[in-house]
DNA sequence: TACGATGTGATTGAATCCAATTGCAAGAGA
DNA sequence: TCTCTTGCAATTGGATTCAATCACATCGTA
């Protein structure tokens, strides 16, 4: 199947975003190889915008490059996540005490409804759409210019294998996700940033423990 | 003048890195516009490599692209820096947390020179450098992938401020930097991370709040 | 004199073409 | 049969060439 995307422009930035989208959503998963001729008979451009699409993705983490050789959705290592994990256990914590205090009683209020409709589903990618909305509009009113930037490739860059350990989650798993969740909006509610700070803190952490648990998502086959 | 700094070969990642040398050395300052043909020329390339260059510059928050325009020197705003400032707050002390344990006695012993040797120095240049090579030396046997090129990042991204900012350091100021250093390394040599994260924490805190002390340094002419 | 439209030069963006490097496979030799 | 060498095909990297966009200056008009 060939979908001509772009009509007629092809700049590298709407290559990057497509790639970026296609990795994002799964459609190819980590160690797989990517031909800058593929891409570029995909986007109906030249290699050359696709070659700088792959530096912005390097750069994002969501591509490997080697000089002379290709490129690879990258593949991250059991300690690499935990890495990334413990990095977004101390700045989303600092994005969320930046946003909280011009965060509007409609946007708590929708914060709510996010909560409790993650309990409710049972789908995988329903769950990560929701858990994302939820988190991004906890931070959506930070002044912020980097440190949003950079949250968001951090989730970017493990986005992966927060997709294949979510459908590991019991239902225990679950439901402490779902509490901390709640504790969240609350503090937010009560407009107290270090409570806040603490929960999401936690959240995150416990989260990180949780993945140690399963190394296996890391063992890659060598393709 | 013409100088042909690399024989035959140019390639992007070759580029990149003697713009960023050239972008830290201060040859080019916040808000300089960087011309394709011109660095092109300078280094013996055509313009592709060079635009490859731009976008890893880009991303490592060096360089600011504007479509169909050009490529300018980052220039940051007082929030901007104050920002990339409390990201250092929350991540270099997990840096410093990971090198610890891994720190051997003559590197400890190292750290203790540069300490001492930067009491002594009053060249600006001179000053950077000592400071650079002590956190860095702090930081160089963590164990880590992306944490550690992170926090490079934000060094590299608030250079030319901390090269302007040192020129208005205090007598005192100065001391209390020297001060906070020795109290590193006390705390690296008891091998007391808390009280290690705790104090480098406080350092780079103190250092924002001076910053923003000198708002004139982000009055930047529009050219 | 101030303001707006238009055209031109300069600069960036992309396509095509050519060179260089890599990885693999086939074959020779021990 | 195993290993090392050698050559070819596939793919990436870079130079050149062509197209598109933007900024600025010039001119015209109110």
């Amino acid at each position: 199947m060939k979908v001509a995307k772009t009509e007629h422009g092809a700049s590298a930035h709407r290559i990057a975003d497509g790639l970026r989208e296609s990795i994002l959503a799964g459609e190819v998963g980590p160690g797989e190889r990517v031909r800058q001729e593929m891409v570029a008979a995909q986007y109906g451009a030249s290699r050359v915008p696709v070659r700088e699409a792959l530096r912005i993705l390097e750069a994002e983490g969501l591509v490997t490059l080697v000089a002379n050789t290709g490129a690879w959705v990258s593949r991250l290592s059991l300690a690499e996540c935990e890495e990334l994990y413990q990095i977004r256990e101390r700045l989303e914590p600092l994005l969320l005490r930046f946003s909280i205090p011009n965060l509007s009683g409609e946007k708590i209020a929708e914060l709510h409804r996010l909560a409790f409709a993650m309990e409710t589903g049972t789908d995988v990618e329903a769950f990560l759409r929701l858990d994302r909305d939820f988190h991004w509009l906890s931070y959506s009113d930070a002044d912020t210019n980097v440190l949003g930037e950079t949250v968001q490739r951090l989730w970017n860059a493990t986005q992966h294998y927060r997709r294949a350990f979510t459908r590991l989650f019991t239902i225990d798993a679950h439901r402490t996700v779902h509490q901390e969740h709640h504790l969240i909006v609350h503090a937010i509610e009560q407009r107290d940033v270090d409570d806040a700070e603490r929960v999401l803190y936690g959240h995150i952490r416990r989260t990180r423990l949780e993945l140690a648990r399963h190394p296996q998502l890391f063992d890659h086959a060598d393709n």
